[in-house]
DNA sequence: GTGATGACGGAAA
DNA sequence: CTTTCCGCCATCA
């Protein structure tokens, strides 16, 4: 598995997360949670971006993303968002396409 | 080549 | 609840 392959696969992911609902950085990339993370920082493709949360429902940009989830209706617990109610996990991901 | 870093994760303290 | 630490992969100095 090259880098260019991992990448796209990564970004097709993103793109399967409907709308609504959320994934994690883990479930996009089980061996390496730091690599979509850093796709996300630096490329320049259309996603859903702010539906990549962290596992633990928090999530890394702030207000500008929170604002975009609550837009969705994804329900939240705190100043977390509920993974029980909105959280796609890999294998769903994976089959849905 | 070496080392540091990052929109992370999980375990340990 | 918080802070460390280490592993993961690609990128960059």
């Amino acid at each position: 598995m090259t880098g260019v392959e991992r990448e796209r696969a990564i970004i097709d992911l993103i793109r399967s997360v409907p709308e609504g609902f959320v994934t994690t950085y883990g479930d996009l990339c089980p061996e390496a949670p730091r690599l979509p993370g850093r796709i996300l920082a630096t490329t320049s493709e259309k996603v859903p971006w702010h539906r990549i949360v962290r596992a633990d429902g928090t999530f890394a940009q702030g207000e500008r993303q929170r604002r975009l989830l609550r837009k969705e209706g994804i329900p939240f617990k705190g100043r977390r968002v509920d993974l029980d109610a909105a959280h796609i996990p890999r294998e769903a991901l994976l089959a849905n396409r």
